[in-house]
Order: C-alpha cells, then sequence, then structure tokens
DNA sequence: AGACGTACCTGACCGC
DNA sequence: TGCGGTCAGGTACGTC
C-alpha cells in the first residue's frame, strides 16, 4: 500500500505520541512477514522518545534502548484510537498515557513489526542495504549517471530498486516517468544526461508534491487519524488506463513491466 | 553479477 | 449467489 509519502504522512501524524509511555501491549497469533527479534513485551513501562522513518520503515525509539522497526508492506495501517477492540486483521498494538492505543492493522501481512536493540538498527538487514532517500542532495543526477552506466533493465524497473532510491513505488514511478517525458520501457542505461537530471527532479517534484497532499488513498490507505490522502487525485497516468492523456488527448496505455502495471503515454513519453 | 520469476496473504472486483 | 480468475501500494529469495 503505501510508498514513501505514505509513510512520511503516518510519521507525522505520530508525532504528538512522542514522550507517551507504554503500558498493555497486544500481538495476535498470526505470523507476519518477519518475526520480531526480541519480545514484544519489553516496551512495556518505557516511553517513545522519537518516532522517524528511514525509506519505507518507521522507526519508533524508546527509553530503554529499544528501537521498534515497522513497515506496512501492501496493505498495513496504522491508527491512533481512544480504545482498542481488536478488530480483523489488527496484529499489533500498544497502549499509551490518556488511554492512546497505537493499532497496527495488516490484511496481507506483507507488513511487519521488529522489536531490536537501538545499537543493531543500521546492521538490519532490510535497513543495511538501502539507497538514498530520494528527497536527499545525495539523490542527484550525477550519482544517477553513474547508477545507470551499466544497467541494461529497463528504467522503470530500475528506479523501483531501494538499493539505488528509496521508497519510489510503483505509483510515483510511473507519475515521475510521464512528468520526465520518458518512456518506462527504455533501457536504464539508454538515458542522456538531460534525461537523467529531468527524472530526477520529477521523482523529487511527485514525491514532495504527494507528501503536501497526505499520500495517495487507493482502495483503503489512511493517515494515522483516519484521514484519507489527497494525492490520487493529482494521477495524470497511474490507474488512468484508455483516459485522454492531459498533454495530448493521446489514450494511456497500461502494459506489463516485471510482474508490475506500467502506465503511461506512447506519444509524450519517449 | 544481473535479470527475472515466484512467494508471502487477503480481499475486491469481474465475467460467467 | 457463487465460483474461479486476476489484480493490488512491497520486498526477499531462488534460479538461471
Amino acid at each position: 500500500m503505501p510508498e514513501l509519502p505514505e509513510v512520511e504522512t503516518i510519521r507525522l501524524g505520530l508525532q504528538n505520541l512522542v514522550n507517551k509511555k507504554v503500558s498493555h501491549i497486544f500481538r495476535s497469533d498470526k505470523k507476519m512477514r518477519i518475526e520480531s527479534t526480541e519480545n514484544l513485551d519489553k516496551i512495556a513501562n518505557s516511553t517513545i522518545t522519537e518516532i522517524s522513518r528511514r525509506a519505507r520503515y518507521l522507526i519508533v525509539n524508546f527509553s530503554n534502548d529499544y528501537s521498534l522497526i515497522i513497515h506496512l508492506g501492501m496493505s498495513g495501517r496504522i491508527t491512533v484510537n481512544k480504545k482498542f477492540q481488536q478488530l480483523k486483521h489488527d496484529h499489533f498494538a500498544c497502549e499509551l498515557n490518556d488511554n492512546l492505543w497505537l493499532i497496527f492493522n495488516d490484511p496481507r501481512r506483507f507488513g511487519f513489526v521488529d522489536l531490536v536493540l537501538n545499537k543493531n538498527i543500521s546492521k538490519h538487514k532490510m535497513l543495511s542495504k538501502l539507497g538514498f532517500e530520494p528527497l536527499s542532495e545525495e539523490f542527484n543526477a550525477a550519482y544517477l549517471t553513474q547508477v545507470l552506466k551499466n544497467k541494461k533493465m529497463n528504467i522503470k524497473t530500475t528506479m523501483m530498486d531501494n538499493e539505488i532510491v528509496v521508497g519510489v513505488g510503483n505509483i510515483y514511478i510511473n507519475e515521475s516517468l510521464f512528468d520526465s517525458k520518458i518512456s518506462p520501457m527504455r533501457q536504464a542505461n539508454s538515458l542522456t544526461k538531460t534525461e537523467i537530471k529531468n527524472l530526477v527532479s520529477s521523482i523529487k517534484k511527485t514525491i514532495a508534491k504527494a507528501i503536501e497532499l497526505g499520500g495517495s488513498s487507493i482502495n483503503d490507505y489512511v493517515n494515522s487519524e483516519g484521514n484519507l490522502g489527497n494525492f490520487q487525485n493529482s494521477f495524470k497516468v497511474y490507474g488512468q488506463e484508455s483516459e485522454k492523456c492531459l498533454l495530448c488527448k493521446n489514450l494511456i496505455r497500461k502494459i506489463r513491466q516485471n510482474g508490475r502495471s506500467s502506465f503511461y503515454c506512447e506519444k509524450c513519453q519517449k
């Protein structure tokens, strides 16, 4: 479900939980993507000191040297409620001061919650090999030029590789390629200097705008307050199969690349 | 090493 | 109404 803008929106919405203390902990008996390294009960009676994000991972630091790494997979949601009555697919929850409950719900269970020692975070197998943040200075045209030099894969799939740049999922790469007028089928090493520069700037622009609008709500994505994001109303190609291209009125095409849907305008994107 | 398919899992939707 | 097929925002892993 969530790409980086959705996770960032959730992170922002959870900031009021900093300095709150954990009392009760709930964990369903269903298996998630990975089993927690440390027993989740270890955060009982500790205080949340910081809530940050790396790629699509939320990182909740506690006062007792532990951190909770949360990934939402494709269908995960985090909400904060005044009470907790276990709903179907609620897999983790913890009670905080003021009777607030932080609740993790994930129908498909591709997500996980993993409690680790602070000092082991950078070594975590999901975090240790991640590329640059798309909005960081390090993600720039010079860097991408170097990376794409020997890549024979298509540019769309290449840019979704988290070792190159993190958090650019299927929605935002489709939108960014449209914005930079590059066909998703182009071989990655065939992009010109100008195209690489445009692509980098389109990715930054698209992600930043999506964060500003509170992420995209497709089917079930909501932020921590249960509200919908707004970026889905700005989709120019994603999910717009057979609609008219906003620039040239040509019909948007849907194709399949490496098992994922791609949407593009063959007239505008070369 | 790189490219690619597959697996993990539930639910929504579509055509019959 | 029900059934089977297909698809979905992600990511790790196996195989060639």
